[in-house]
DNA sequence: ACGTTCTTGTAAACCGGTTTGCTAAACCGT
DNA sequence: ACGGTTTAGCAAACCGGTTTACAAGAACGT
């Protein structure tokens, strides 16, 4: 028993029609092409065998798959459970959309993410958090595609959809130093590839050079030993949080970099009994939707999610062969800071006493 | 100035190495037909021209595209802002990787989802919260890809992924109404289309049947005019709850059908001043990760969500041309209640004088 | 020495569309 | 009546791979 019933192709409407495939094609894409009533005649017997031109053809044919690809270097389950790329790729879908583009994720197929950029057809590639030593960006530019780098620090003229991380994570930490805060803790991202952990280009480090440039002003440091890292999720952030705890920290804020952490965090302090804001501030970065329904509502950096996936669509659609060379290739977004409910002043009992150097 | 460098083609390899397009095919995909030094003189040849197959060509040879589709009703950025379909897709995402398939989002383009439909190169479908009078799942079915209906009623063969969404349903009003609990108000998901709104075998339909079952047990009605329904997000959790609220309404517990919802009226109720369990308890449905991360933490339905997605791309899969008919193309998770901090007995100033008809 | 099987490789058809000449007829002005 | 322009449609090449059918030579058994 093979397949029941073959789907018709655009010889067996021709022939139908009594055509030529061309015609059949014209009908379709380009009716101005033929008299009006072959192309209603052709119209009439494809839908009558319910003709659909196969999409894989077509790309084909006009070498263009209608498709832009989110390349990851984390697995797929990670990426989705994950409401900051929820947002970005809610920005990107919508830009797409407009554009009459699929969307299609590519991310490590068996482990390998070089193994999945070749699977996939794609006319476009926005990939997202790649280190600029990932080797795989080297295979992207060979390859010819057009793409844009999101989020990770790019070559002077390359495409890039970049954030000002710096002046957000430093905008957070003034904001606490002014309450008052002089002991902090600070939740970091970790890389996605163990390996390039040193990495100074990894966001992690704009943040932080952001936190520490602010410290510095008020004239303290952050050391080394305040900053934990873990996976930006809200249980990287209860464990990162729990991990500093027993390590005999007592912070009077947390700076974590990002709102899911900082959602960890609230929980983690909550079930050791700190009351937030009271005890413990907390500030978060990204703004996700979530971030306004916490309890309390969390204080954070905000990122134009959504608008950094749509303006990378962008960029990646004339940064095909012809980009007008007048337009920059990169596209840097500001940072804010949104004072919610998660920031208060110091409690007094740990106050430091202030310095008396007169 | 045209395109810089064309991509090499299997061709140019072939030319290269001076033997035939078909040794080069086989070189990468039946090794064993060729020998041994054949195949490493053609492999070295095409990773110095850095040949990769392309893969749409490969796909129209092969009449297979390795993707599944995920298709939806709505649009792609209200998809992707909602952690539900987030978790969801983490599912479809874990099973698909495993099998070396592709995701591909399908959802309406330019506002017709029978477009995207014909756009998308899929093997397979994966049609979520349509209703089963959609028009498009009849286009699907014509069209012969294999497909599994997700969330909504099926054919009593067709393949698809079921919740025992009315005893989950059941179990939290049963719940409240062990409390002491009689004034309810419930949050219900409206249909995406705005057509198919009194569409019976709608999810949200489903659900208040469990709600009123239980209530019928415990001899009382729950009336249509104390359920409100909005999209299922944050926001549309907020709105509901207001609208009832100014409608006058005022319940001492709310029956969401999504956690998104009930975080939403959790934040509206805060606003107001009421605190939650203790002057109002609210119950969700879902169980995403967010729900142990909210203050309180949510008492709400549990279904599983990721294992949902893994199973429909094991049954998409195999729902192909030889299904094993043995085993059946329906499967139906259940649901159970997980009882955490935002549900507590009803307040004594709020408790009904009970019947006494003796 | 000879038919048979195995191995290694090739040529050509094919997947299902699009696109580029090209031709024949219709239309047009004079 | 006639050259020039449109219009309507066709045949064939092409996109870049896979796969089938076949051939030449090597290996093998007797």
């Amino acid at each position: 028993m093979e397949q029941a019933t073959r789907r018709s192709t655009i010889a067996d409407v021709a022939r139908a029609a009594g055509v030529s495939k061309a015609a059949v094609s014209f009908a379709f894409n380009t009716p101005e092409r033929l008299s009006t009533d072959t192309v209603a005649r052709i119209r009439d017997v494809a839908s009558g065998l319910d003709y659909r031109p196969d999409p894989v053809a077509r790309m084909l044919a006009q070498r263009r798959t209608w498709t832009v690809g989110i390349l990851t270097p984390q697995a797929l389950d990670v990426i989705f459970s994950n409401p900051y790329f929820g947002e970005f790729a809610a920005g990107v879908a919508t830009a797409a959309e407009a554009a009459g583009l699929a969307v299609q994720f590519i991310s490590p197929l068996h482990g390998s993410l070089a193994r999945a950029v070749d699977r996939a057809s794609v006319d476009g590639i926005i990939a997202v958090g790649l280190g600029a030593d990932h080797p795989e960006i080297g295979q992207i530019r060979r390859s010819g595609i057009p793409y844009v780098l999101v989020d990770s620090t790019a070559l002077p003229d390359e495409p890039a959809i970049l954030v000002d991380d710096e002046s957000g994570a430093r905008a957070a930490a003034a904001h606490l130093l002014e309450l008052g805060h002089r002991s902090f803790l600070v939740i970091g991202i970790e890389p996605p590839s163990a390996g390039a952990g040193a990495e100074p280009a990894w966001v992690t480090s704009r943040r932080l050079r952001g936190y520490r440039a602010a410290a510095a002003d008020a004239g303290i440091a952050i050391q080394d030993d305040v900053v934990v890292l873990g996976p930006a999720s809200m249980e990287g952030g209860i464990e990162a949080f729990q991990r500093a705890w027993a390590d005999g920290q007592r912070p009077t804020a947390v700076l974590a970099m990002s709102d899911a952490m900082a959602i960890g965090a609230l929980r983690a302090a909550r079930e050791l009994g700190l009351r937030v804001p009271a005890d413990l501030s907390v500030v978060g970065f990204d703004d996700l939707d979530v971030a306004q329904y916490t309890d309390p509502p969390l204080t954070t950096v905000h990122q134009p999610n959504r608008q950094k996936g749509e303006e990378a669509v962008r960029l990646v659609i004339d940064g095909g062969p012809r980009r007008n060379p007048l337009e920059p290739a990169q596209h840097q977004f500001a940072t804010h800071l949104v004072i919610r409910g998660s920031t208060a002043v110091v409690p007094p009992s740990r106050q430091e006493v202030p310095d008396d150097r007169s």
